[in-house]
RNA sequence: CGCGGGGUGGAGAAGUGGCAUCUCGCCUGGCUCAUAACCAGGAGAUCGUGGGUUCAAGUCCCACCCCCGCAACCA
Protein backbone atom coordinates (compact mmCIF):
# COMPACT_ATOMS: atom_id res chain seq x y z
CA UNK A 1 0.00 0.00 0.00
CA UNK A 2 1.61 3.27 -1.53
CA UNK A 3 0.10 7.17 -0.20
CA UNK A 4 -1.77 8.90 -2.56
CA UNK A 5 -2.20 12.50 -2.57
CA UNK A 6 -3.80 14.50 -5.23
CA UNK A 7 -4.96 18.19 -5.06
CA UNK A 8 -7.32 20.27 -7.03
CA UNK A 9 -6.72 24.29 -7.37
CA UNK A 10 -8.17 26.45 -4.67
CA UNK A 11 -10.42 28.24 -6.49
CA UNK A 12 -11.05 31.68 -6.40
CA UNK A 13 -13.84 32.46 -4.00
CA UNK A 14 -15.42 34.82 -6.26
CA UNK A 15 -16.04 32.87 -8.67
CA UNK A 16 -19.20 30.18 -8.49
CA UNK A 17 -18.58 26.90 -9.50
CA UNK A 18 -18.72 26.62 -13.64
CA UNK A 19 -18.35 23.38 -15.67
CA UNK A 20 -14.80 23.26 -15.80
CA UNK A 21 -14.36 23.49 -11.81
CA UNK A 22 -16.23 20.86 -11.95
CA UNK A 23 -14.29 18.98 -14.28
CA UNK A 24 -11.57 19.61 -12.80
CA UNK A 25 -12.29 18.14 -9.27
CA UNK A 26 -13.75 15.30 -10.60
CA UNK A 27 -11.15 14.08 -12.10
CA UNK A 28 -9.76 14.42 -8.96
CA UNK A 29 -11.95 12.50 -6.94
CA UNK A 30 -12.41 9.42 -9.60
CA UNK A 31 -8.50 9.07 -9.03
CA UNK A 32 -8.65 9.83 -5.32
CA UNK A 33 -11.59 7.01 -5.73
CA UNK A 34 -9.66 4.92 -8.24
CA UNK A 35 -6.25 4.91 -5.81
CA UNK A 36 -8.68 4.01 -2.68
CA UNK A 37 -9.94 1.08 -4.10
CA UNK A 38 -6.56 -0.17 -4.59
CA UNK A 39 -5.98 0.27 -1.48
CA UNK A 40 -3.58 3.29 -1.28
CA UNK A 41 -3.27 5.66 1.85
CA UNK A 42 -5.48 8.55 0.12
CA UNK A 43 -5.67 12.13 0.58
CA UNK A 44 -7.57 14.20 -2.06
CA UNK A 45 -7.94 18.38 -1.10
CA UNK A 46 -9.33 20.96 -2.40
CA UNK A 47 -10.60 24.12 -1.27
CA UNK A 48 -11.01 27.79 -1.58
CA UNK A 49 -9.08 30.87 -2.02
CA UNK A 50 -9.81 33.18 -0.52
CA UNK A 51 -7.58 36.52 0.03
CA UNK A 52 -6.87 39.22 -2.14
CA UNK A 53 -7.61 42.48 -3.52
CA UNK A 54 -10.16 40.80 -5.96
CA UNK A 55 -12.41 39.05 -2.98
CA UNK A 56 -11.82 42.68 -1.08
CA UNK A 57 -13.37 44.51 -4.34
CA UNK A 58 -16.17 42.13 -4.54
CA UNK A 59 -17.07 41.90 -0.35
CA UNK A 60 -16.75 45.66 -0.38
CA UNK A 61 -19.33 45.82 -3.57
CA UNK A 62 -21.82 43.25 -1.40
CA UNK A 63 -21.17 45.40 1.55
CA UNK A 64 -19.61 42.55 3.66
CA UNK A 65 -16.80 42.44 5.02
CA UNK A 66 -14.33 40.13 3.28
CA UNK A 67 -14.68 37.23 6.04
CA UNK A 68 -18.73 37.25 5.97
CA UNK A 69 -18.00 37.51 1.85
CA UNK A 70 -16.10 34.09 2.11
CA UNK A 71 -18.16 32.48 4.72
CA UNK A 72 -21.38 33.21 2.17
CA UNK A 73 -19.47 32.05 -1.08
CA UNK A 74 -17.50 29.13 -0.03
CA UNK A 75 -20.89 26.69 0.44
CA UNK A 76 -21.34 27.39 -3.14
CA UNK A 77 -18.34 25.28 -3.97
CA UNK A 78 -19.22 22.89 -1.10
CA UNK A 79 -22.90 22.20 -2.43
CA UNK A 80 -21.54 21.82 -6.60
CA UNK A 81 -18.57 18.88 -5.03
CA UNK A 82 -21.50 17.20 -3.07
CA UNK A 83 -24.28 17.51 -5.59
CA UNK A 84 -21.67 15.57 -7.59
CA UNK A 85 -20.69 13.11 -5.16
CA UNK A 86 -17.49 14.37 -4.97
CA UNK A 87 -15.81 13.07 -1.54
CA UNK A 88 -12.48 15.17 -0.84
CA UNK A 89 -10.30 14.27 2.52
CA UNK A 90 -10.27 17.97 3.60
CA UNK A 91 -11.61 20.90 2.03
CA UNK A 92 -9.44 24.12 2.86
CA UNK A 93 -9.52 27.46 2.93
CA UNK A 94 -6.87 30.24 2.76
CA UNK A 95 -8.05 32.27 5.37
CA UNK A 96 -7.80 29.36 7.63
CA UNK A 97 -5.34 30.88 10.47
CA UNK A 98 -4.03 27.42 10.93
CA UNK A 99 -2.81 27.96 6.71
CA UNK A 100 -2.13 31.58 6.99
CA UNK A 101 0.54 30.50 9.89
CA UNK A 102 2.34 28.02 7.85
CA UNK A 103 2.17 30.78 5.19
CA UNK A 104 4.26 32.66 7.10
CA UNK A 105 6.80 30.26 8.57
CA UNK A 106 7.41 29.33 4.97
CA UNK A 107 7.30 32.63 4.25
CA UNK A 108 10.00 33.96 6.65
CA UNK A 109 12.15 30.63 6.08
CA UNK A 110 12.76 31.81 2.16
CA UNK A 111 13.05 35.15 3.41
CA UNK A 112 16.07 34.28 5.95
CA UNK A 113 17.78 32.31 3.10
CA UNK A 114 18.25 35.12 1.23
CA UNK A 115 15.73 34.64 -1.60
CA UNK A 116 13.49 37.45 -1.51
CA UNK A 117 14.35 40.98 -1.57
CA UNK A 118 12.76 44.45 -1.26
CA UNK A 119 12.32 46.32 -4.29
CA UNK A 120 10.29 48.91 -6.51
CA UNK A 121 7.02 47.24 -8.22
CA UNK A 122 5.99 49.58 -11.49
CA UNK A 123 2.63 49.53 -13.45
CA UNK A 124 0.15 51.63 -14.31
CA UNK A 125 -2.38 52.86 -11.20
CA UNK A 126 -6.08 53.60 -11.06
CA UNK A 127 -6.35 56.28 -8.50
CA UNK A 128 -10.35 55.77 -8.33
CA UNK A 129 -9.91 51.93 -7.65
CA UNK A 130 -6.63 51.73 -5.87
CA UNK A 131 -5.48 48.99 -7.34
CA UNK A 132 -2.85 48.51 -10.42
CA UNK A 133 -4.36 47.70 -13.90
CA UNK A 134 -2.99 45.25 -16.25
CA UNK A 135 -3.20 46.07 -19.63
CA UNK A 136 -6.25 44.05 -20.40
CA UNK A 137 -8.23 46.09 -18.01
CA UNK A 138 -7.88 49.38 -20.03
CA UNK A 139 -10.69 50.62 -22.29
CA UNK A 140 -9.36 52.98 -24.75
CA UNK A 141 -6.99 53.44 -22.12
CA UNK A 142 -8.39 54.03 -19.16
CA UNK A 143 -9.81 51.99 -16.55
CA UNK A 144 -13.43 51.36 -17.05
CA UNK A 145 -14.91 52.23 -13.77
CA UNK A 146 -13.42 55.64 -13.68
CA UNK A 147 -13.16 56.76 -17.11
CA UNK A 148 -12.70 60.46 -16.09
CA UNK A 149 -8.82 59.58 -14.50
CA UNK A 150 -6.19 58.64 -16.08
CA UNK A 151 -4.53 55.59 -15.07
CA UNK A 152 -0.78 57.06 -13.50
CA UNK A 153 2.63 54.82 -13.91
CA UNK A 154 2.93 54.33 -10.14
CA UNK A 155 5.55 52.65 -8.23
CA UNK A 156 5.28 50.65 -4.65
CA UNK A 157 7.57 48.80 -2.67
CA UNK A 158 7.15 45.28 -2.75
CA UNK A 159 8.94 42.15 -1.91
CA UNK A 160 10.20 40.34 -4.76
CA UNK A 161 11.28 36.17 -4.48
CA UNK A 162 14.54 35.59 -6.67
CA UNK A 163 12.21 33.26 -8.92
CA UNK A 164 15.31 33.99 -11.82
CA UNK A 165 17.78 31.93 -9.87
CA UNK A 166 16.07 28.92 -10.02
CA UNK A 167 15.99 28.61 -13.69
CA UNK A 168 18.21 25.67 -13.88
CA UNK A 169 17.61 24.19 -11.49
CA UNK A 170 13.87 23.64 -12.71
CA UNK A 171 15.16 22.68 -15.64
CA UNK A 172 17.14 20.14 -14.47
CA UNK A 173 14.52 18.84 -11.73
CA UNK A 174 12.46 18.73 -15.46
CA UNK A 175 15.03 17.33 -17.54
CA UNK A 176 15.65 14.08 -14.49
CA UNK A 177 12.15 14.24 -13.77
CA UNK A 178 12.16 15.18 -10.53
CA UNK A 179 8.70 16.46 -11.17
CA UNK A 180 6.48 15.86 -14.52
CA UNK A 181 4.69 18.23 -16.16
CA UNK A 182 1.52 16.54 -18.63
CA UNK A 183 0.53 16.23 -20.99
CA UNK A 184 4.37 16.74 -23.15
CA UNK A 185 3.19 19.61 -25.34
CA UNK A 186 2.54 21.48 -22.06
CA UNK A 187 5.69 20.39 -20.67
CA UNK A 188 7.52 21.49 -23.28
CA UNK A 189 5.93 24.63 -22.99
CA UNK A 190 7.10 25.33 -19.69
CA UNK A 191 10.82 24.21 -20.64
CA UNK A 192 10.65 26.40 -23.35
CA UNK A 193 9.26 29.47 -21.60
CA UNK A 194 12.21 28.59 -19.06
CA UNK A 195 14.51 28.71 -21.48
CA UNK A 196 14.03 31.99 -22.59
CA UNK A 197 14.60 33.32 -18.83
CA UNK A 198 12.99 34.11 -16.01
CA UNK A 199 12.53 37.19 -14.09
CA UNK A 200 11.73 37.52 -10.34
CA UNK A 201 8.51 38.47 -9.16
CA UNK A 202 6.54 40.68 -6.78
CA UNK A 203 5.47 38.29 -3.70
CA UNK A 204 3.70 41.23 -1.79
CA UNK A 205 1.24 43.86 -1.74
CA UNK A 206 1.53 47.03 -0.11
CA UNK A 207 -2.05 48.20 -0.80
CA UNK A 208 -4.30 44.97 -0.80
CA UNK A 209 -5.13 44.46 3.69
CA UNK A 210 -6.96 41.15 2.95
CA UNK A 211 -4.47 38.54 3.16
CA UNK A 212 -1.30 37.27 5.10
CA UNK A 213 0.73 39.68 6.60
CA UNK A 214 4.10 39.29 5.57
CA UNK A 215 6.52 38.38 8.51
CA UNK A 216 8.60 40.47 8.62
CA UNK A 217 7.05 43.80 7.20
CA UNK A 218 3.11 44.38 8.79
CA UNK A 219 2.57 47.24 6.27
CA UNK A 220 2.72 44.40 3.38
CA UNK A 221 0.24 41.28 2.49
CA UNK A 222 1.59 38.20 0.91
CA UNK A 223 1.01 38.23 -2.98
CA UNK A 224 -2.39 35.93 -3.22
CA UNK A 225 -0.97 33.50 -5.69
CA UNK A 226 1.67 32.76 -3.28
CA UNK A 227 -0.31 32.72 -0.38
CA UNK A 228 -2.72 30.22 -2.56
CA UNK A 229 -0.29 27.61 -3.69
CA UNK A 230 0.98 27.18 -0.18
CA UNK A 231 -2.06 25.27 0.48
CA UNK A 232 -0.76 21.92 -0.82
CA UNK A 233 1.94 22.30 2.00
CA UNK A 234 -0.28 23.81 4.32
CA UNK A 235 -2.37 20.80 4.81
CA UNK A 236 -0.52 18.46 5.59
CA UNK A 237 0.91 20.10 8.24
CA UNK A 238 -2.02 21.58 10.14
CA UNK A 239 -4.71 18.72 8.95
CA UNK A 240 -4.11 15.12 10.83
CA UNK A 241 -5.50 13.37 7.60
CA UNK A 242 -2.79 15.24 5.68
CA UNK A 243 0.08 14.64 7.89
CA UNK A 244 3.07 12.76 6.40
CA UNK A 245 1.46 13.10 2.26
CA UNK A 246 3.78 15.90 1.57
CA UNK A 247 4.66 15.57 -1.27
CA UNK A 248 1.59 15.41 -3.31
CA UNK A 249 1.11 12.83 -6.21
CA UNK A 250 -0.79 15.22 -8.13
CA UNK A 251 -1.77 18.65 -8.67
CA UNK A 252 -4.40 19.10 -10.77
CA UNK A 253 -5.39 21.91 -12.82
CA UNK A 254 -6.63 23.70 -16.07
CA UNK A 255 -3.83 24.79 -18.34
CA UNK A 256 -4.68 28.69 -17.55
CA UNK A 257 -2.74 28.14 -14.10
CA UNK A 258 -0.01 25.88 -15.12
CA UNK A 259 3.13 28.63 -15.32
CA UNK A 260 2.39 29.00 -10.97
CA UNK A 261 1.97 25.29 -10.57
CA UNK A 262 4.94 24.29 -13.00
CA UNK A 263 7.18 27.04 -12.19
CA UNK A 264 6.81 29.30 -9.04
CA UNK A 265 5.59 26.53 -6.71
CA UNK A 266 8.40 24.30 -7.42
CA UNK A 267 10.68 27.54 -7.42
CA UNK A 268 9.07 28.05 -3.81
CA UNK A 269 9.48 24.82 -2.56
CA UNK A 270 13.11 24.74 -3.80
CA UNK A 271 13.93 27.72 -1.56
CA UNK A 272 12.03 26.10 1.29
CA UNK A 273 14.11 22.72 0.69
CA UNK A 274 11.01 20.73 0.45
CA UNK A 275 10.16 18.28 -1.66
CA UNK A 276 8.83 18.50 -4.99
CA UNK A 277 5.43 17.36 -6.24
CA UNK A 278 5.47 14.00 -8.32
CA UNK A 279 3.08 15.58 -11.22
CA UNK A 280 1.75 18.53 -12.05
CA UNK A 281 -1.34 17.25 -14.67
CA UNK A 282 -3.21 20.20 -17.03
CA UNK A 283 -6.33 19.79 -19.55
CA UNK A 284 -7.60 22.05 -21.46
CA UNK A 285 -10.47 24.49 -21.43
CA UNK A 286 -14.09 23.12 -22.64
CA UNK A 287 -16.25 25.33 -25.40
CA UNK A 288 -19.61 25.44 -25.22
CA UNK A 289 -21.10 24.79 -28.87
CA UNK A 290 -17.65 26.24 -30.37
CA UNK A 291 -17.98 28.95 -28.60
CA UNK A 292 -15.47 30.19 -25.57
CA UNK A 293 -17.54 29.96 -22.35
CA UNK A 294 -18.06 33.19 -21.07
CA UNK A 295 -20.62 35.05 -18.95
CA UNK A 296 -21.42 37.58 -21.18
CA UNK A 297 -22.24 34.96 -23.97
CA UNK A 298 -24.29 33.56 -21.09
CA UNK A 299 -23.18 30.12 -21.65
CA UNK A 300 -21.30 29.20 -19.02
CA UNK A 301 -23.12 25.71 -17.66
CA UNK A 302 -23.67 25.45 -14.24
CA UNK A 303 -22.80 21.60 -12.64
CA UNK A 304 -25.99 21.49 -11.06
CA UNK A 305 -27.76 22.31 -14.34
CA UNK A 306 -26.30 19.08 -15.45
CA UNK A 307 -26.76 17.23 -12.53
CA UNK A 308 -30.56 17.97 -12.47
CA UNK A 309 -31.23 17.16 -16.19
CA UNK A 310 -29.21 14.04 -16.18
CA UNK A 311 -28.55 12.57 -12.46
CA UNK A 312 -24.94 12.63 -10.59
CA UNK A 313 -23.54 9.75 -12.33
CA UNK A 314 -24.72 10.12 -15.44
CA UNK A 315 -23.06 13.66 -14.97
CA UNK A 316 -20.19 12.46 -14.05
CA UNK A 317 -19.59 9.72 -16.70
CA UNK A 318 -20.81 12.41 -19.30
CA UNK A 319 -17.67 14.84 -18.02
CA UNK A 320 -15.22 12.35 -18.11
CA UNK A 321 -16.04 11.03 -21.56
CA UNK A 322 -16.59 13.63 -23.58
CA UNK A 323 -14.41 15.99 -22.82
CA UNK A 324 -10.93 14.93 -23.54
CA UNK A 325 -8.20 15.69 -20.64
CA UNK A 326 -5.02 16.51 -22.78
CA UNK A 327 -6.93 19.19 -25.32
CA UNK A 328 -9.23 21.79 -25.36
CA UNK A 329 -12.55 19.84 -25.66
CA UNK A 330 -15.70 21.04 -27.43
CA UNK A 331 -19.21 20.62 -25.29
CA UNK A 332 -22.84 20.87 -25.69
CA UNK A 333 -26.21 19.92 -24.06
CA UNK A 334 -27.48 18.14 -27.65
CA UNK A 335 -24.73 15.92 -27.54
CA UNK A 336 -24.83 15.30 -23.47
CA UNK A 337 -28.02 14.60 -24.42
CA UNK A 338 -27.19 12.24 -27.42
CA UNK A 339 -24.18 10.03 -25.03
CA UNK A 340 -26.57 10.55 -22.41
CA UNK A 341 -29.11 7.90 -24.43
CA UNK A 342 -26.98 5.64 -26.12
CA UNK A 343 -24.03 5.04 -24.11
CA UNK A 344 -25.74 4.85 -20.12
CA UNK A 345 -30.01 4.11 -21.38
CA UNK A 346 -29.19 1.70 -24.44
CA UNK A 347 -25.90 0.80 -23.18
CA UNK A 348 -25.69 -0.14 -19.59
CA UNK A 349 -28.59 0.59 -18.51
CA UNK A 350 -30.62 -1.81 -21.49
CA UNK A 351 -28.17 -4.33 -20.67
CA UNK A 352 -28.16 -4.16 -17.00
CA UNK A 353 -32.34 -4.55 -17.72
CA UNK A 354 -31.84 -7.92 -19.63
CA UNK A 355 -29.80 -9.34 -17.73
CA UNK A 356 -31.02 -8.77 -14.58
CA UNK A 357 -34.78 -9.69 -15.99
CA UNK A 358 -33.57 -12.93 -17.57
CA UNK A 359 -31.96 -13.52 -14.15
CA UNK A 360 -35.58 -13.65 -13.07
CA UNK A 361 -36.86 -15.54 -15.59
CA UNK A 362 -34.88 -18.20 -17.04
CA UNK A 363 -32.50 -18.33 -13.78
CA UNK A 364 -35.11 -18.15 -10.65
CA UNK A 365 -34.04 -14.88 -9.76
CA UNK A 366 -29.85 -16.34 -9.47
CA UNK A 367 -26.59 -16.82 -10.93
CA UNK A 368 -23.69 -18.16 -9.34
CA UNK A 369 -20.72 -15.56 -9.53
CA UNK A 370 -17.53 -17.53 -10.74
CA UNK A 371 -14.77 -17.68 -8.66
CA UNK A 372 -11.99 -15.15 -8.64
CA UNK A 373 -11.57 -11.08 -9.41
CA UNK A 374 -11.76 -9.89 -12.99
CA UNK A 375 -12.84 -13.99 -14.27
CA UNK A 376 -13.91 -12.65 -17.70
CA UNK A 377 -12.62 -9.62 -17.81
CA UNK A 378 -9.13 -9.35 -16.66
CA UNK A 379 -8.49 -7.41 -19.92
CA UNK A 380 -10.42 -4.63 -18.88
CA UNK A 381 -8.73 -4.08 -15.25
CA UNK A 382 -5.66 -3.92 -17.02
CA UNK A 383 -6.39 -1.22 -19.75
CA UNK A 384 -8.33 0.66 -16.99
CA UNK A 385 -5.44 0.61 -14.50
CA UNK A 386 -3.59 1.98 -17.60
CA UNK A 387 -5.48 4.71 -19.03
CA UNK A 388 -5.94 5.87 -15.57
CA UNK A 389 -2.15 6.43 -15.10
CA UNK A 390 -2.11 8.71 -18.24
CA UNK A 391 -5.01 10.69 -17.05
CA UNK A 392 -7.25 9.19 -20.26
CA UNK A 393 -10.91 8.98 -18.76
CA UNK A 394 -12.49 8.92 -21.95
CA UNK A 395 -10.61 5.47 -22.55
CA UNK A 396 -10.82 3.90 -19.29
CA UNK A 397 -14.67 4.39 -19.30
CA UNK A 398 -14.69 2.81 -22.99
CA UNK A 399 -12.93 0.22 -21.75
CA UNK A 400 -15.46 -0.86 -19.39
CA UNK A 401 -18.48 -0.12 -21.63
CA UNK A 402 -16.75 -2.21 -24.18
CA UNK A 403 -17.25 -5.31 -21.31
CA UNK A 404 -21.18 -4.36 -21.99
CA UNK A 405 -21.21 -4.55 -25.35
CA UNK A 406 -19.65 -7.98 -25.30
CA UNK A 407 -22.73 -9.25 -23.56
CA UNK A 408 -24.80 -7.82 -25.63
CA UNK A 409 -23.32 -9.60 -28.70
CA UNK A 410 -23.29 -12.84 -26.90
CA UNK A 411 -26.86 -12.38 -25.57
CA UNK A 412 -27.80 -12.22 -29.45
CA UNK A 413 -25.49 -15.20 -30.31
CA UNK A 414 -26.53 -17.32 -27.46
CA UNK A 415 -30.65 -16.25 -27.65
CA UNK A 416 -31.33 -17.59 -24.22
CA UNK A 417 -35.33 -16.85 -25.05
CA UNK A 418 -34.59 -19.86 -27.85
CA UNK A 419 -33.22 -22.27 -25.33
CA UNK A 420 -36.04 -21.69 -23.28
CA UNK A 421 -38.21 -22.46 -26.00
CA UNK A 422 -36.83 -25.52 -26.61
CA UNK A 423 -36.64 -26.73 -23.29
CA UNK A 424 -32.73 -26.33 -22.48
CA UNK A 425 -32.59 -23.97 -19.19
CA UNK A 426 -30.10 -26.12 -18.33
CA UNK A 427 -27.78 -24.65 -21.08
CA UNK A 428 -28.88 -21.02 -19.81
CA UNK A 429 -27.44 -21.32 -16.16
CA UNK A 430 -23.89 -20.63 -17.05
CA UNK A 431 -24.49 -17.83 -19.07
CA UNK A 432 -26.37 -16.11 -16.47
CA UNK A 433 -23.51 -16.61 -14.27
CA UNK A 434 -21.29 -15.15 -16.83
CA UNK A 435 -23.05 -12.03 -17.21
CA UNK A 436 -23.91 -11.88 -13.88
CA UNK A 437 -20.23 -11.92 -13.05
CA UNK A 438 -19.45 -9.77 -15.74
CA UNK A 439 -21.67 -7.13 -14.83
CA UNK A 440 -20.44 -7.00 -11.07
CA UNK A 441 -17.04 -6.53 -13.03
CA UNK A 442 -18.32 -3.96 -14.76
CA UNK A 443 -19.86 -2.26 -11.19
CA UNK A 444 -16.59 -2.45 -9.72
CA UNK A 445 -14.60 -1.03 -12.47
CA UNK A 446 -17.11 1.87 -12.43
CA UNK A 447 -16.94 2.44 -8.96
CA UNK A 448 -14.52 5.47 -8.77
CA UNK A 449 -16.40 7.01 -11.82
CA UNK A 450 -20.26 6.01 -10.86
CA UNK A 451 -19.92 5.15 -7.62
CA UNK A 452 -23.65 5.43 -7.04
CA UNK A 453 -24.61 3.07 -10.28
CA UNK A 454 -22.18 0.83 -8.92
CA UNK A 455 -23.62 0.69 -6.01
CA UNK A 456 -27.13 0.06 -7.61
CA UNK A 457 -25.70 -2.99 -9.71
CA UNK A 458 -24.12 -4.71 -6.62
CA UNK A 459 -27.73 -4.45 -4.75
CA UNK A 460 -29.86 -6.09 -7.46
CA UNK A 461 -27.16 -8.48 -8.26
CA UNK A 462 -26.56 -9.56 -4.79
CA UNK A 463 -30.24 -10.25 -3.50
CA UNK A 464 -31.53 -13.47 -2.63
CA UNK A 465 -33.63 -13.11 -5.42
CA UNK A 466 -32.83 -11.31 -8.24
CA UNK A 467 -35.84 -9.29 -10.19
CA UNK A 468 -35.61 -7.33 -13.32
CA UNK A 469 -34.11 -4.08 -12.23
CA UNK A 470 -35.65 -0.51 -12.62
CA UNK A 471 -33.87 1.39 -15.11
CA UNK A 472 -30.53 2.93 -14.00
CA UNK A 473 -30.72 5.54 -16.41
CA UNK A 474 -34.40 6.80 -17.32
CA UNK A 475 -35.35 7.60 -21.00
CA UNK A 476 -35.12 11.46 -21.08
CA UNK A 477 -38.40 13.03 -22.55
C1' C B 1 10.03 35.67 -38.03
C1' G B 2 7.01 35.87 -29.92
C1' C B 3 5.58 30.61 -27.90
C1' G B 4 2.46 26.49 -28.39
C1' G B 5 -1.77 23.33 -30.03
C1' G B 6 -4.88 21.92 -33.96
C1' G B 7 -7.26 21.15 -39.26
C1' U B 8 -8.82 12.82 -40.45
C1' G B 9 -16.13 10.13 -43.55
C1' G B 10 -22.42 14.25 -41.29
C1' A B 11 -20.52 15.04 -35.57
C1' G B 12 -16.65 13.92 -31.92
C1' A B 13 -12.07 11.55 -31.65
C1' A B 14 -7.57 7.58 -32.38
C1' G B 15 -3.63 6.97 -35.36
C1' U B 16 4.82 9.66 -35.27
C1' G B 17 6.35 5.25 -42.37
C1' G B 18 3.48 -0.42 -44.23
C1' C B 19 -4.39 -2.64 -46.15
C1' A B 20 -7.31 4.52 -42.64
C1' U B 21 -9.48 2.93 -36.79
C1' C B 22 -13.22 3.88 -32.85
C1' U B 23 -17.88 6.08 -30.82
C1' C B 24 -22.38 8.62 -32.35
C1' G B 25 -25.59 9.53 -36.47
C1' C B 26 -27.46 7.50 -41.33
C1' C B 27 -29.23 3.07 -44.69
C1' U B 28 -30.58 -2.24 -45.10
C1' G B 29 -31.50 -6.83 -42.85
C1' G B 30 -32.26 -9.86 -38.35
C1' C B 31 -34.15 -10.60 -33.39
C1' U B 32 -37.96 -10.11 -29.39
C1' C B 33 -34.82 -11.44 -23.13
C1' A B 34 -34.47 -5.83 -22.73
C1' U B 35 -35.39 1.21 -21.35
C1' A B 36 -39.10 1.44 -29.51
C1' A B 37 -33.65 -1.03 -26.61
C1' C B 38 -30.15 -5.14 -29.01
C1' C B 39 -27.29 -7.77 -33.11
C1' A B 40 -25.33 -8.19 -38.25
C1' G B 41 -24.14 -5.94 -42.77
C1' G B 42 -23.58 -1.38 -45.55
C1' A B 43 -22.94 3.67 -47.52
C1' G B 44 -19.92 7.67 -46.37
C1' A B 45 -12.77 10.37 -45.93
C1' U B 46 -8.98 13.32 -52.69
C1' C B 47 -6.51 12.54 -43.87
C1' G B 48 -6.53 21.82 -44.67
C1' U B 49 -3.65 23.29 -49.68
C1' G B 50 0.72 22.85 -52.83
C1' G B 51 5.46 20.80 -53.37
C1' G B 52 9.40 17.28 -51.65
C1' U B 53 11.95 12.71 -49.32
C1' U B 54 10.82 7.29 -49.60
C1' C B 55 9.73 0.89 -52.48
C1' A B 56 5.91 2.98 -49.16
C1' A B 57 3.51 9.43 -46.06
C1' G B 58 -2.39 11.07 -42.26
C1' U B 59 2.47 9.96 -40.24
C1' C B 60 9.03 12.77 -42.14
C1' C B 61 10.81 17.73 -44.75
C1' C B 62 9.56 22.72 -47.07
C1' A B 63 5.99 26.54 -48.22
C1' C B 64 1.18 28.41 -47.74
C1' C B 65 -4.10 28.89 -45.89
C1' C B 66 -7.47 28.54 -41.77
C1' C B 67 -8.95 27.85 -36.42
C1' C B 68 -7.55 28.12 -31.20
C1' G B 69 -4.86 28.96 -26.67
C1' C B 70 -0.81 31.45 -24.16
C1' A B 71 2.33 35.92 -24.18
C1' A B 72 4.11 35.87 -16.89
C1' C B 73 1.30 39.61 -11.38
C1' C B 74 -3.59 36.35 -14.57
C1' A B 75 -7.97 31.79 -11.54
Amino acid sequence: MSKFYITTPIYYINDKPHIGHAYTTLVADVLARWHRQQGDAVFFLTGTDEHGAKVQESAAAAGLAPPEFADKNVDKFKQAWQSLGIKYDYFIRTSDERHEAVVKDLMRQIYESDYIYEGLYEGLYCVGCERFLQPDDLVNGKCPLHPHQLPVQQKEKNYFFKLSSFRDKLLAALENDKYKIVPATRRNEVVGKLKKGLADISISRAGVSWGVQVPWDKAQTIYVWVDALINYYSATQFENKGKDFWPANVHLMAKDILWFHAVIWPALLLAAELPLPQTIACHGFFTIDGQKMSKSLGNVIDPNDLVKEFGVDAARYLLLSQIPFNSDGDISWERFRERYESDLANGLGNTFSRVTNMIEKFGQGRFNQAQGVNQFTSITASAVASALRNFQFDSALLAIFNVVSSIDEEIERTKPWQMAKDSKESAIGPLLDKWGTMLLDVAMYLKPFMPATAKKMEDALRTEKITKAEPLFPRLN
